[in-house]
DNA sequence: TTCATCGTTCGAGTATAGGCGAACTGTTGT
DNA sequence: ACAACAGTTCGCCTATACTCGAACGATGAA
């Protein structure tokens, strides 16, 4: 059941695209590559579901290798691995975020 | 259960990342791309599945708006929708597939 | 018209996704 | 030591993905 994250070389392009087909996922790791000084933690940037939920699509994201966990304290930061994402597929997170901008901002305003 | 194919405003991006997030149908799109004038057939692109297997990873190709079906005699010849995919999410598709090579050359040749 | 061909649809089976609450683990603070 | 808090894990449920074979529909050829 333990997938164990992935390291650079073994990222896989359909786990990557498959993690980041989820409305919810997509919406965390654009907050995270928007804001990554924020320090934000698990619960924080997914409020709007069950704890056991979030733990699912973080584990989920950690197993495509899209992010790891830091512990502090007794939170948890999830960081992205920008690194090694922009290593094994050039440009892609940066494309995948340039067109999810509508999903960190709801569909608002109209300006 | 019949989606009908989406306009160019109505693409989703989550369902456009879902549909290429199969390793069948990211290699059937990164074929179409590479060679969208040899018009083969969804028999040729897809011989490894049996019919029915092949038709419902078309459907949803086609439901995310990735590509649309051309009727061509008995056979049809599914087109990717570059077009609009490139409107819509601008970069996406080319930086995709040219990450997704390694799934059309199948790991062999050390050349 | 009759037949073969190509793809779709239907029904079914197995597997996984995504959701929850309850119970557990680890950390901090008292 | 103990309570409070943040995530994880464990069942469990429902919904959807993926696969197939059989039957159906459309098309072109004999």
């Amino acid at each position: 059941m333990n997938a164990a994250a992935p390291t650079r070389e073994q990222l896989s392009l359909p786990a990557v695209l498959e993690a980041l087909a989820n409305p919810l996922r997509l919406r965390v790791v654009a907050q995270l590559a928007a804001a990554p000084e924020a320090g934000l933690s698990c619960g924080e940037l997914l409020p709007d579901v069950s704890k056991s939920t979030a733990s699912h699509h973080w584990r989920i994201l950690r197993d495509a290798g899209i992010l790891e966990h830091r512990r502090d304290g007794r939170h948890i930061r999830p960081v992205l691995r920008r690194a090694d994402l922009d290593a094994r597929f050039p440009g892609l997170l940066d494309v995948v975020l340039a067109n999810a901008r509508e999903l960190v901002r709801p569909a608002s305003a109209t300006s």
